[in-house]
DNA sequence: CATGAATGAGGCTTCATTCAT
DNA sequence: TATGAATGAAGCCTCATTCAT
């Protein structure tokens, strides 16, 4: 519990210098990347945030498309892990809302300590490449698909209201990344515990929990 | 209602030719944006499908963005006028779950009729411009306002369910363009009809209407 | 006999304009690839030298390369029409050293209408690419097969001295392009006119022709 | 005779170290240029196959180029002192015939133990560096030149017919270049003892002997 | 001596835009 | 209006070379 954190570049000083300079690319890259958009940014503008050389980008990565792979894919990790790491904390005693809640709570949290990630790839990730667009709608459809399977399950043993478990999943993904959406771009005002909250309440009431 | 299409282009004769060219061309791009996406797509790209010289794309454009532009402009007004035309026509003796569905069916007519144009927006409109996302922004934040005084007001007369009304509401505009996303983008192997019903279904579970 | 001259671009006005550029900018490569050497030279001094923007380069030629590929294509053309003026035009009468004499005076003809190109071909034209490698050992090959034939054909009838036709092909077509070469570069002091003859006459002892 | 080839590096134990890693470089870069082409071929490349550090390369040439021109020194020196080992070994008693097609055998050979380089030099070391380009030229009309003297002498003494010398030297010199030149990329099935007969045949042939 | 990560000058190529016809 | 040949600014990327270890 106390190593939670899944990232530990600790005693690798030799290979952590590679790591470092591929590391402080792709920062570099998403935070113009989020400033300036993704086409519009020219390596120029990468290596200068980054203070290397301009070859040195390309040692470590094809192109800026490769950038937003790799970010993707890390993204989709830290989420993965998050979720993976949820599930199985489960306090078994808890009622569903609790469990609904320190889920979005982790989620919060992980998008939060991703931040910069999270605001580029739900604002322009899809128009980076096809690429990258077929990767994120294969992404939109797995968590569609998974929750709607958890929400099949749940119906079929009465633990929530019978509705229709596919649009009920889509209505639940949509919502909730609309409201990450909103959040990670300063759109709302509420404090996260609230939101949090109030998210909850809403789908609880549409899935008749209490 | 026999003139429900909301988009009706005749008696214009006279600045129907150059609205021939100008359409000729916003089609033509918005295709190709689909195909290649927007900004691998090159100006030699559009004319070619438009079957047109390469000056003429400029006496009708001032660039690729002008284009998307005009076509957000153009969608914001197609919806605009199917919500307007659904406040307009509701029939006061229905229950609110048939409002709901009229307004869903008439959006999904409206969507059919812009496709192309739809799937784009949705799918990299915020990635063209900063101006373009900017606008998109405040779209969305517009049609989460709206909605949100619509639902405030309801809960304050206790038509439905006392929930936070933003938070409601971007859970609903999040569920609903997630699903006509979907829809559009052909992942959705359901009926119109029973996709229609099932989401109504689920945020009247939600907002407590029986 | 008054019509030569292979290439003829009078009444197309038209089509002539395409290939005027193209043609301007071969000459002004192959200039400049004769001054600087293919590899150091860089489009840039192409375009200067043809007095046209850069891009009007790529309207023309994928890259340097495809310049050299077309003129090679060109030279064997050219060559190629010579040699098969030649045999359509020889005197029945003459004697093989006098055909030998005016087919080397053709081909020297030939070679000073395209000086800049043969200069360049000689001298560099395997070290553009192995694609052009590739077609130049090709076409050596092909002369020294062609001329082994004939040699074999003229040993059979007892015309000229027995020898190894292959060896003596190679023979005669190395040192004719070694002259050529020597000639081009204006490494020779001697006349043409008895370069030519001297030639004919080596040749014409080692084949046992007086 | 114990001691024919040309080339001995024994009793060089100091300076071997040295010699190696730059004898290893050239050898792995000739090999490299044959392959992909001088020009195309990049330092990377060379020390790949080298299996040396890039720095390396540097510590021992200070580029591409200076490597053929060690190359192109190294080739005229095992040239030079073929010949002028069978200057200093000719029997006195053997008709010239034999005196040819013992140089002839040897150059053969010299060729045979300097394969790569010499491939590499026919085929593009003209185009290498306007300096190589002018070594070369000089090298081949100092051999043209050089057989031009000794053709001239023979003829005064009316061992060979009269014939323009120095046509005579450039048909010689050309038509055994072409002849290695096939040789040594393969494109010769003779034997190369028949080869070297025949050739010699045909230049006696040409010079009267016999 | 040997290494290879870092650099940035330099050349290639694309493509939006203009403009004479 | 309509066209498309011509242009050159601008960005990408490579690769020779250096230098700290």
């Amino acid at each position: 519990m106390q190593d939670s954190t899944p990232t530990n570049y600790s005693n690798l000083s030799k290979s952590s210098k590679n790591t470092d300079k591929s590391e402080l690319l792709m920062q570099a890259s998403l935070e113009v990347f989020l400033e300036k958009g993704f086409h519009p940014t020219r390596i120029e503008d990468i290596i200068a945030r980054a203070k290397v050389g301009k070859g040195t980008f390309y040692l470590y990565y094809k192109n800026k498309e490769e950038v937003v792979e790799k970010c993707l894919d890390n993204f989709r990790e830290q989420i993965g892990k998050t979720l993976i790491w949820v599930h199985e904390n489960i306090d078994s005693e808890a009622g569903i809302k609790d469990i609904f809640l320190s889920e979005a709570r982790m989620l919060a949290e992980t998008l939060s300590a991703n931040q910069v990630a999270g605001k580029f790839l739900f604002r322009e990730g899809r128009a980076v490449s096809s690429e990258i667009d077929r990767k994120m709608s294969a992404y939109y459809l797995e968590l569609v698909e998974t929750s709607e399977q958890t929400l099949a399950m749940a119906m079929s043993v009465g633990i929530i209201k019978k509705l229709h478990p596919r649009v009920a999943a889509m209505c639940i993904i949509g919502g909730i990344v609309q409201i990450f959406h909103h959040w990670l771009e300063g759109e709302v005002e509420s404090e996260v515990e609230e939101l949090l909250g109030e998210t909850v309440n809403f789908y609880a009431s549409a899935l008749g929990l209490e």
